[in-house]
RNA sequence: GCCGAGGUGGCGGAAUUGGUAGACGCGCUGGAUUCAGGAUCCAGUGGGGAUACCCCCGUGCGGGUUCGAGUCCCGCCCUCGGCACCA
């Protein structure tokens, strides 16, 4: 058998010559094309998982793929390092966040570098290192001279178990992300980015990435801006100077409004309750409305409504109509105020119908005519306006234009366009994070910190309370500072950054790692757009539309020149395995479960239940971890299985005879190379026109040359490593049938074998490229297989001689016919004829039709 | 409820433009090797009928277009993901 594949041994032999060479270093480069490849950078959480692995393998293969193209690769790594697991570390085991974070790192660059990624380390950074975040405090200075920062008092999601602020991007049905907590309504000050200004680019630009992003992705951001057209109507208040201004999209049902909606929040609903003299009442409401907001967001709440005693004034017909608080309107959206139209809205019937207020019609359907009083829900659907005065009669689409110029003409309404967005809260009151670089001064206020003066450093020597609170509003080092205008006695902002606020410009700086200003234009221009970025499809909504918005405020900066960071996307499916279920023991490892499907536990003997794959978790113990499987098959085994079990954007089943499949290719290869390695080390690859060739060799190179074009089609076009993978293979099966009948003796037996074992070598090194860089040596290849060009195929090797026609008869395969190519019509027809087996079922038959499509098929329709 | 993706052998998945359905891998069956197991190699492997040539059926279900449909059209069912009182 010979030489022994010793995964391990090659793997770090291989490592290290590309550390040593730098053979992944890169400069900006101007006579070289650019290509920038990356995946989503890890939290330090500990450990790599297969999710990591397959996301990282993918954006290697790129890599590596795009250096053999000849591009000037840059493809870089680094640490998404605050957050709130390293507290929650600091709390369990008593070390520092910091201590905990760049061990973690330490140990997951160690995992990184053992899967042989190519990554330029030179361009490593953590975003918890001050030179880092610097920049970042630089540009919320920036943004809070142009607006684009703000402080605000709002209701706020509240964790309670991590004492901090979400996004509404960081609530998920109405429990924290991260713990899972139910997350409760609160009234705090603090920091916004001001990203709806750009709601309108962040939406129109999405049809810039129509075909480059997954429509998926496009779908999700594009309902999450949720952009909606429609009017702002002014309702005076009756006996009051103030006004109530509403949000709708259908103006045209503006005769039909019986009441008008505030949210709990809204301040006039104080102020009018308290006319009233019934605040408590009032307040109580907002609680329970506040408390039950979970519920009502998803639909099961009861609607409920308090009336305030006060009417708003119809700005056309004068009429006078009942105003309500009511639970389900939001003040985040809108005005915080609703025109109630209970026969055209199903929100609005409902409350009307339980607190028995008017009913009235004022579009009906095409064919057929609306009666409040037996209507079961609300007519929603355009339709034909009635009982609107002087735009009765007009079809409902044109009705809203309408008597929205109207509205114009006498001053209480305009067209406006409303967004489902809304700014993006970013304080933290966490303290792994980045500080807020701004000061409380008694005299000035809010004043941003100079800029000499940034980094405002993250004081390492505080400990989290045990009740997990951010330790920073005690620290009086930390606290107590000087007014950067007036001098005078100030106090630091004690909140932190958001962690996505690091996320949103890490790929920028990629391009300038160790520059002093934040981003070196030329450098940047010159990287920038990240080519390919691969992740996960969880970061659909948040991270990648906090990415862009960032790009759109840092290129209106001036540090950045373009609209869209990330030019191609590619969101990578979950790694997934079946879970095993023990019904009396719950959920056990596979070791735990015996060969017939028994739980091994305490001798139990119980029939497992093998579950439907799912993510892996630790709970479900369904986890596989990536350090055993490279310390069982080397890296290149797992990277290939990886790759080979389904296209990058589906979920991928763990298989542990999968990954036996990879590996025992691999070794195939191997042998298969070694064997032959000594025979063809001086052979020069076949360079000959074909034509001395016995037919099987010339067979061989046929295949080789179809093989080198469907893999670089798949990794071109599609990139889906399975097939290209699956084509090699085919071409090393085909080699392996061609050693059997060939004789070593034949003219340009070992050129070809040399021709096409470089090939194969070539076409898989960026997938398993530590096997492939010794498979080269062993070939008597100079020079690294990481640095050599991608072979290039030649159509008139590819080119098939001798096609397989398929023979229908009324559309049913009767026979087959090899043929040369190009065979003519007539002459396929000929023999197609002659065959007994399509003379059979043509027996009696007369032939009415022939269909030919060249090069694959005839067809005979015959009765 | 709305939007999106998907449903193909025992399993993961191929079929890129309407043209031989099931590439490649796993598993399984038989054989070689072995004291035995493992590893490796060879052959077979969608279902059914005949076991020789062959024949019939088959891509979630029902219809349609076409010489020909996994692929296109219409109507359903199921699974997964996202959104959901946004006025």
């Amino acid at each position: 058998m010979g030489e022994v594949y010793k995964p391990e041994e090659i793997e770090i032999k291989w490592q290290r010559i590309w550390e040593e060479k730098g053979v992944f270093r890169v400069k900006e480069d101007p006579d070289k094309p650019k290509y920038y490849v990356l995946e989503m950078f890890p939290y330090p959480s500990g450990r790599i998982h297969m999710g990591h692995v397959r996301n990282y393998t993918i954006g290697d293969v790129i890599a590596r793929y795009k250096k053999m193209r000849g591009f000037n690769v840059l493809h870089p790594m680094g640490w998404d390092a605050f957050g709130l697991p390293a507290e929650n570390a600091a709390l369990k085991h008593g070390v520092h966040p910091a201590d905990w974070t760049y061990d973690n790192i330490d140990y997951m660059r160690r995992q990184l570098r053992r899967l042989g990624f190519s990554y330029d380390w030179s361009r490593e950074f953590a975003t918890c290192d001050h030179e880092y975040y610097r920049h970042e405090q630089r540009f919320f200075i920036e943004m809070l001279e142009r607006g684009l920062a703000y402080r605000k008092k709002t209701l706020v999601n509240w964790c309670p178990s991590c004492h901090t602020v979400l996004a509404n991007e960081q609530v998920e049905d109405g429990a924290c992300w991260r713990c899972g907590t139910e997350v409760v309504q609160r009234e705090m000050e603090g920091w916004f980015f001001r990203i709806t200004a750009y709601a309108e680019e962040l939406l129109r630009d999405l049809e810039k990435l129509q075909g480059k992003w997954p429509e998926k992705v496009l779908v999700m951001q594009r309902n999450w801006i949720g952009k909606s057209e429609g009017a702002e109507i002014e309702f005076e208040v009756d006996g009051l100077p103030e006004k109530i201004t509403v949000f709708t999209t259908r103006p045209d049902t503006l005769y039909g409004v019986t009441f008008v909606s505030l949210s709990p929040e809204h301040p006039l609903a104080e102020r009018l309750a308290e006319r009233a003299g019934i605040k408590e009442e009032l307040l109580a409401f907002r609680e329970k409305a506040r408390r039950a907001r979970r519920e009502i967001e998803e639909g099961l709440a009861e609607k409920e409504g308090l009336f305030l005693e006060a009417y708003a004034i119809h700005p056309l017909t004068g009429e006078k109509v009942p105003i309500y608080a009511a639970n389900f309107v939001l003040m985040e959206y809108g005005t915080g105020a609703v025109m109630a139209v209970p026969a055209h809205d199903q929100r609005d019937f409902e409350f009307a119908r339980k607190y028995g207020l008017p009913i009235k019609v004022v579009i009906n359907p095409e064919d057929a005519e609306l009666d409040p009083e037996t209507m079961e829900a609300a007519y929603e659907e355009p339709g034909v306006m009635v009982n609107s005065g002087p735009f009765t009669g007009l079809p409902s689409e044109e009705g809203k234009r309408a008597i929205v110029e109207h509205l114009e003409k006498i001053g209480v309404g305009r067209k406006k366009v409303s967004y489902r967005l809304r700014d993006w809260g970013v304080s933290r009151q966490r303290y792994w994070g980045c500080p807020i670089p701004v000061v409380y001064c008694e005299r000035c206020g809010v004043v941003p910190e100079k800029l000499e003066n940034l980094p405002v450093k993250l004081p390492l020597n505080a400990q989290i309370d045990e009740a997990g609170r951010s330790p920073l509003p005690k620290l009086e080092s930390f606290l107590k500072t000087e007014c950067p205008r007036c001098g005078g006695p100030a106090r630091r902002e004690t909140d932190t950054f958001d962690t996505f606020v690091e996320s949103s410009w890490y790929f920028a700086r990629f391009a300038c790692p160790d520059a002093k200003e934040p981003l070196v234009s030329e450098k940047v221009h010159y990287w920038l757009p990240v080519d390919q970025y691969i992740g996960g499809i969880e970061h659909a909504i948040l991270h990648l539309l906090y990415a862009r918005f960032f790009t759109k405020v840092l290129r209106d900066l001036g540090y950045l020149h373009l609209d869209e960071p990330f030019e191609k996307l590619l969101t990578q499916g979950m790694v997934i395995k079946e879970p095993y279920k023990c019904p009396r023991h719950g959920w056990l490892y596979p070791e735990e479960v015996s060969e017939s499907g028994t739980c091994l536990k305490e001798g139990c003997g119980e029939r497992v239940i093998v579950g439907r794959p799912e993510k892996m978790s630790k709970s479900k113990c369904n986890v596989v971890d990536p350090d055993e499987m490279i310390k069982r098959y080397g890296a290149d085994t797992v990277r290939l299985f990886m790759l080979f079990a389904a296209p990058p954007e589906r979920d991928l089943e763990w298989s542990d005879q999968g990954i036996e499949g990879a590996f025992r290719f691999l070794k195939r290869l191997y042998h298969l190379v070694s064997e032959w390695s000594e025979k063809i080390r001086e052979v020069e690859p076949y360079s000959g026109d074909g034509n001395d060739l016995p037919s099987e060799l010339k067979a061989l190179r046929r295949k080789t040359h179809q093989t080198i074009r469907k893999v670089t089609q798949d990794l071109e076009e599609r990139l889906h490593f399975n097939t290209a993978i699956a084509a090699i293979m085919e071409l090393v099966n085909h080699l392996e049938d061609t050693l059997k009948k060939a004789s070593p003796e034949a003219p340009g037996f070992y050129e070809v074998l040399k021709e096409t074992l470089r090939a194969i070598v070539l076409l898989l090194s960026p997938m398993t490229p530590h096997i492939c860089e010794e498979l080269w040596e062993k070939l008597g290849e100079k020079g690294l297989v990481a640095e050599t060009e991608w072979p290039e195929w030649s159509e008139e090797v590819a080119r098939e001689e001798e096609i397989t026609v398929v023979v229908q008869v009324n559309g049913k395969v009767r026979d087959q016919l090899r043929v040369p190519a190009g065979t003519p019509e007539e002459r396929v027809r000929e023999l197609a004829l002659s065959s007994s087996k399509v003379k059979r079922h043509l027996e009696g038959k007369t032939i009415r039709k022939v269909v030919f499509v060249p090069g694959r098929l005839i067809n005979f329709v015959a009765n």
